[in-house]
DNA sequence: TTAATAAGGTTTATAATATAAACCAAATTT
DNA sequence: AAATTTGGTTTATATTATAAACCTTATTAA
């Protein structure tokens, strides 16, 4: 069978990766918002994601707070892609 | 974003899960083969899923050997479903 | 006939992971 | 100027996954 990507098969990092294949970018309190993470995981999550090289985050400010918005790279949505069809043998689907 | 059952997400159960799915039974030592776990982790994730309820163990004999044979139960089956329904709004398919 | 090896597991110790709680700095409100 | 909010990070803890060690019975080899 098939090896699932580690990274990927975790539940919030997978949440974040599926919202990031599906808009431009995304900031930390839209992502935190979304998928119901406390701010404490979700900031170790985007970092493992980063690490990885499958996600981009620029640290910046919108007007006088900061701001981190965090996009989705090539690595990113080729991982996530193999990751799907890893799975689906998984789902028969 | 809907919840992905934790007792399902982990790369061994739902191996174990998915073969369940498309067979009668499968005993200890093929779903060792099939999943290339070793036997310490495939009994315990067995442990877990006969614990909740999601598959029926049976330990008999085979000849004189020891044999484990295990099914996939109804409420193993629904779990599963929703799980895989669940994780397709992740995937987007 | 008994020592070694294998088959089929289980138990337990350790490594990895996920999560929340505590914390920090700057801005805003009271 | 004290308290609160915003937008996070760091660190401690709980959970989970995994492998290593072990157990019992059966078989084979010496």
């Amino acid at each position: 069978m098939k090896e699932l990507n580690p990274l990927l098969h975790s539940q919030l990092r997978l949440a974040v990766i599926s919202i990031l294949m599906n808009v431009e970018e995304a900031d930390f309190v839209y992502l935190k918002e979304k998928t119901e993470s406390t701010a404490g995981n979700l900031s170790v999550q985007l970092d493992k994601l980063s690490s990885a090289g499958y996600i981009s985050v620029e640290k910046g400010m919108s007007g006088k707070r900061p701001r981190t918005t965090c996009s989705i790279t090539s690595d990113g949505r080729k991982a996530f892609e193999e990751y799907v069809e890893a799975l689906k043998t998984y789902l028969n689907i």
